[in-house]
DNA sequence: GTTGTCACG
DNA sequence: ACGTACGTGACAACT
């Protein structure tokens, strides 16, 4: 047994490093005080990277336990007793502690030792959670993020030991290749350094001394009482969900790498034929362009970067292409630059072939299987987000990423979205006379606006306004904004707005009225401005952004739609069918021949009433892969028996959905 | 590490 | 007084 310690905010702490199966002795006769004392003690694993559900099996390499002032560490790679001994703990103790723990350690700790997932969170809090609901903001919008350091160094010590920063050093000096992207050095550290064993030991410390702190910020700063019941069981279902995870069609998902990689060579060599041999180096586009004569508009805030430089985004490079940069179906208003459009499409192909087809193929478990990793608080509104792969950002348009995705053996996909719900969310929260008796009438609202603002005769293109500036009104966009996504003149969005305005008077007074009491309650809150949600969130807004509050009440109150929704769908059994929850939608998998049953159950579940504003969701049934949800007919409708076919045929033959896909 | 770009709701 | 586009993740080049 070695010990450590140290002091910490004028406190003491000693850790324990197990070496021996004698040293468990102290270790066991420790947890059995914690247990009959009913302690809440402090839990924390190492591993051997930081994918924790596709990594081989027995990930753990460390585990550790301790309270305020003590902690102990158990060699688990050192075998079996000491496995043993882990699991008895966690067994045992009645009540734990843990950063991060139904994202990571609850999950690593089910996976290593097939503990019960929701028994490890039934009896945990999570200081993660906690701090989320303390205080949403990342470290760039100018909060402490969820670390722990940075949460030990507000909280509990500013002098707290950077063991992070030391660990960093450690890694670097065995020379094992270990970066900010390939994490080696967890799996390389041998398990008895001296550093590795201190920053185990404070990881517990620090946990358990930040928890205080953090339920004291929570019930500080008004957030409602219900709310961390709420998270963690959100926390603890959409980690349940990863667990399944998705199955990646391989021989599909590697000729699609091919394909698009020989798509990507084609049409760099392009590029390559005027002076460009790199299309990612934006340098090197700017100088070719100039040379065939391209002017940019540097009045145009889409023409320069937000670093002021000349910007060959997408956009720009659509309107040198003479391109609709949205479908790609040419303009005809000038002669297309050749350059211009190889880029589009090399750098396209290569995207998709780097940050879907190959990191759906390098994150595959043994069975074949990804688990996307969902974070349930993490943007500043308390909005969810999906890493390891970003499932959130496939691309929607077509098929071809997402049929790489495929649900069990003999299972079919099922998909159930919310309809148009943070417009709803705004009717509802602002109480728009007009919108909600639209809403009502089972009016869709682009098509109200539309009328209410051009007349009941108008156009396609005005639709187009309506539906664009709809949107642009939830996030508190502007003219500038509706003239750029539309092409509108400014008279014609200027009018656009008034109308708007003089429509739904009530969102704009919705805006004020949230203002208002941010600066009413800013003393209780010691002098933070903060929007509080129907919910019971409390949203720190920016002092030269306060117009953003509409949106962060509007996209909060969205998330919690269907956080509420996934909460009632586990209370009546649906968890197991769940695969991801992406914003306003639910993925799910189930045979056939109970897919229709699901699909309904599921939508019932996230069918309410918000302030008298009906929220609805629709559910979708297709084939086996998630891709068939987006193999849509000549009028973008799907056919379920048709995508079902599609499905299985591109099943058999790879090569010619790929060909299909390509055209 | 930061910036630019591009994928999504 | 008025008006302001919101929120993410990933990759590659550049500094």
């Amino acid at each position: 047994m070695r010990d450590y310690g140290g002091t910490l905010a004028g406190l003491p702490w000693r850790g324990w490093t197990i070496e021996t199966t004698e040293d468990l002795v102290p270790f066991f006769s420790w947890i059995k005080r914690r247990a009959e004392h009913g302690d809440r003690v402090a839990v924390d694993t190492e591993g051997r990277g930081l994918k924790v559900l596709n990594g081989e099996p027995g990930y753990v390499r460390l585990a550790q336990f301790g309270t305020v002032d003590e902690s102990f560490t158990v060699p688990i790679e050192l075998g079996k007793p000491f496995q043993e001994a882990t699991k008895w703990a966690l067994e045992t103790l009645p009540r734990l502690l843990g950063h991060n723990w139904h994202g990571f350690d609850a999950l690593a700790l089910h996976k290593t030792f097939a503990l019960d997932y929701k028994m490890l969170c039934d009896k945990a809090q999570d200081t993660w959670l906690w701090s989320k609901l303390w205080d949403p903001r990342g470290v760039e919008e100018g909060g402490t993020g969820g670390r722990l350091k940075p949460l030990s160094a507000h909280f509990i010590d500013p002098s707290a030991p950077d063991t992070q920063g030391g660990l960093e050093a450690v890694f670097r000096s065995l020379k094992c290749g270990h970066t900010k992207k390939n994490q080696t050095g967890w799996r390389h550290v041998p398990l008895f350094h001296p550093v590795y064993q201190e920053y185990a030991h404070l990881d517990v410390i620090l946990t358990s001394r930040l928890f205080p702190h953090l339920q004291r910020g929570v019930s500080r700063n008004g957030t409602s009482t219900k709310l961390p019941g709420y998270e963690h069981n959100l926390a603890r279902i959409c980690g349940s969900l990863t667990i399944p995870g998705l199955l990646v069609d391989k021989p599909y998902t590697s000729a699609l790498s091919q394909r698009l990689g020989e798509e990507s060579e084609k049409h760099s060599a392009i590029c390559a034929r005027y002076g460009v041999d790199n299309i990612n180096s934006t340098a090197q586009l700017i100088a070719a362009l100039q040379d065939m004569r391209e002017e940019w508009d540097r009045s145009n805030p889409n023409d320069l970067t937000d670093g002021g430089q000349l910007a060959v985004s997408k956009l720009v490079l659509s309107r040198f292409a003479d391109i609709n940069p949205r479908t790609g179906e040419p303009l005809e208003s000038r002669k297309p630059n050749p350059l211009a459009a190889a880029v589009i499409k090399a750098k396209r192909a290569g995207k998709w072939k780097t940050a879907y087809a190959d990191h759906f193929l390098a994150d595959v478990d043994c069975r074949g299987a990804i688990h996307p990793n969902i974070r349930t608080m993490e943007a500043r509104t308390g909005r969810m987000s999906v890493t390891n792969p970003a499932v959130q950002t496939l691309p929607a348009g077509e098929w071809s990423i997402r049929r790489c995705l495929l649900m069990d053996p003999g299972h079919v996909a099922i998909s159930v979205d919310f309809d148009s719900v943070e417009l709803n969310v705004l009717a509802a929260l602002a109480d728009v006379r007009e919108m909600k008796a639209a809403i009502l009438r089972k009016e869709k609202l682009h098509n109200t606006t539309s009328r209410l603002v051009f007349g009941e005769g108008f156009t396609k293109s005005q639709y187009k306004i309506g539906k664009s500036g709809n949107f642009l009104k939830v996030y508190g966009g502007g003219i500038e904004k509706l003239m750029s996504q539309t092409g509108a003149s400014r008279a014609v969005c200027e009018r656009f707005f008034s109308q708007f305005n003089r429509a739904y008077p009530e969102v704009k007074e919705y805006g004020r009225r949230l203002i208002r009491e941010a600066y009413g309650e800013k003393q209780s809150r010691g002098g933070n401005l903060a929007v509080r949600t129907i919910t019971g969130r409390v949203l720190p807004m920016d002092r030269d952004r306060m117009y953003a509050g509409t949106n962060y009440a509007v996209q909060s109150t969205a998330r919690d739609c269907l956080g509420m929704a996934l909460v009632r769908m586990d209370e009546d059994g649906l968890t197991p069918y769940l695969r991801l929850a992406v914003h306003d939608e639910v993925l799910a998998s189930a045979p056939p021949e109970n897919a229709e049953d699901v699909g309904r159950e599921i939508a019932k579940h996230m069918n309410f009433t918000l302030k008298g504003v009906p929220i609805t969701a629709t559910p979708e049934i297709g084939g086996r892969s998630w891709g068939s949800l987006y193999m849509k007919d000549e009028h973008d409708q799907l056919i379920p028996e048709l995508a079902v076919a599609q499905d299985e045929f591109y099943a058999a033959n790879p090569d010619v959905a790929h060909a299909r896909a390509a055209a």
